[in-house]
DNA sequence: CCCCATTCTTGAACGTGTTCAAAAAGAAGT
DNA sequence: ACTTCTTTTTGAACACGTTCAAGAATGGGG
């Protein structure tokens, strides 16, 4: 097999990828049916099936797009912010600023993302690359901070952050307000909570039920 | 139209209503199709959709019938118990017991219930009584605990808690371990950590936070 | 008893995601 | 050039959720 036939493989795979990613942003979800991609894209239905397992696959795709661009756009704001509650608000508007195209789109996603078996999953095992990429935002988010965060919740904080980012994904798919202004007042709003409420973290009744917190956290994900 | 006539329509339905449940339960969500459910009912396809708009109508049902055990459950068992975290636990047991049955099928029950389009999705005006009927059992959990939660907490805690429960609810659905074991281990310690973090709400740094906490909250909400 | 309006029931038909046997195209060896 | 094997492409076919025009059953008013 050449190069050149690798690629031309590559290319049809990519043209259904881009014809669906793109029908996906403009006409929603349910309305991108496998026939329109296949029609779109000039190729038969059958063959969009040989290169994507299911419509379920393509979502996959626009997930991994998505993720590499929140990754992008983070880092790059991340570079100029030490302050922890910043970091935080820069690398969540980053993942809103990237979902803003796809907000019609968001509750199917979310949908499809929800079920164990889907390879959306973002806790599945075809997600581990995306998951674990998203995971480095927040470990990035967390690590570059200054004042540095306790020591103890280092460990763990890019987990929970990463979690609460996707609640907050998901308060993003039912927010009708206009651009999402609501979900846009929450990040502003709890990413200086979440930061004040690191520092009590050394109140020590705080830190005590704090321990047995993260404990508990550890002995369910064993 | 005589009381006979309007028994035999409601006979129709709920025949078609018992007959989904029992196969929701018994073989899954997907493989209960709307035809086997006719079938099996005995009636046409077309009549079972008389009745239920859709097959997400035939999950609201379900849902409907799941919450009214719930609260009957949750409300007996809460009459033996006084301290906080006894009664929290009294009441997340209680929904998980009843909800174990159509364990295999809530993936798909979740993923149809978040859909901010579908009757069966909880914030939805469709499922309004029952929302209210759910929200009921933990303002129960809450008002009737003693010693009592601080009473800055007492009016927002039910739905943070039922909020919490649709949390659990997620985690039940993703938790493969034999019976849902480390779910039932998650509520046994957290409910004890939550009624102590309640408590930490005394301390005046943690008190500051929490209020603007709840600000937040309802700026958000409103 | 018959008529009419309402309620209930039917099953064919539509568009969907998905599958699959078969064909076409390409690569490689002789 | 011919064969052989793999990769790619096709489109008909399947089961699904859902719709709907048409018909049956029902019940009250003349």
């Amino acid at each position: 097999m050449g190069s050149a036939v690798a690629a031309k493989s590559e290319q049809t795979r990519q043209l259904v990828a881009d014809t669906a990613l793109r029908m996906f942003r403009d006409i929603g979800f349910e309305k991108t049916t496998m026939r329109a991609i296949a029609a779109e894209a000039g190729v038969s239905v059958g063959n969009a099936y040989y290169y994507f397992a299911s419509k379920d696959d393509l979502v996959h795709e626009l997930y991994i797009q998505v993720q590499a661009e929140h990754a992008a756009r983070a880092s790059e704001a991340l570079e100029e912010t030490t302050g922890f509650a910043e970091r935080l608000k820069a690398t969540l508007h980053a993942g809103l600023d990237v979902m803003a195209p796809y907000h019609r789109f968001g509750a199917d996603f979310v949908a499809t993302a929800i079920r164990p078996t889907s390879p959306v999953n973002p806790f599945s095992a075809d997600s581990t690359p995306a998951r674990e990429a998203s995971l480095d935002i927040f470990r990035n988010t967390v690590d570059g901070a200054r004042p540095a965060v306790p020591k103890k919740l280092r460990g763990d904080l890019p987990e929970l952050l990463w979690l609460c980012y996707m609640g907050i994904t998901l308060f993003w798919v039912y927010d009708t307000s206009e651009g999402q202004r609501r979900t846009r007042k929450l990040v502003d709003g709890a990413a200086p909570l979440v930061a004040r409420g690191l520092a009590l973290a050394r109140i020590p009744g705080v830190s005590k039920v704090l321990d047995d917190v993260l404990d508990l956290s550890r002995s369910i994900r064993s």
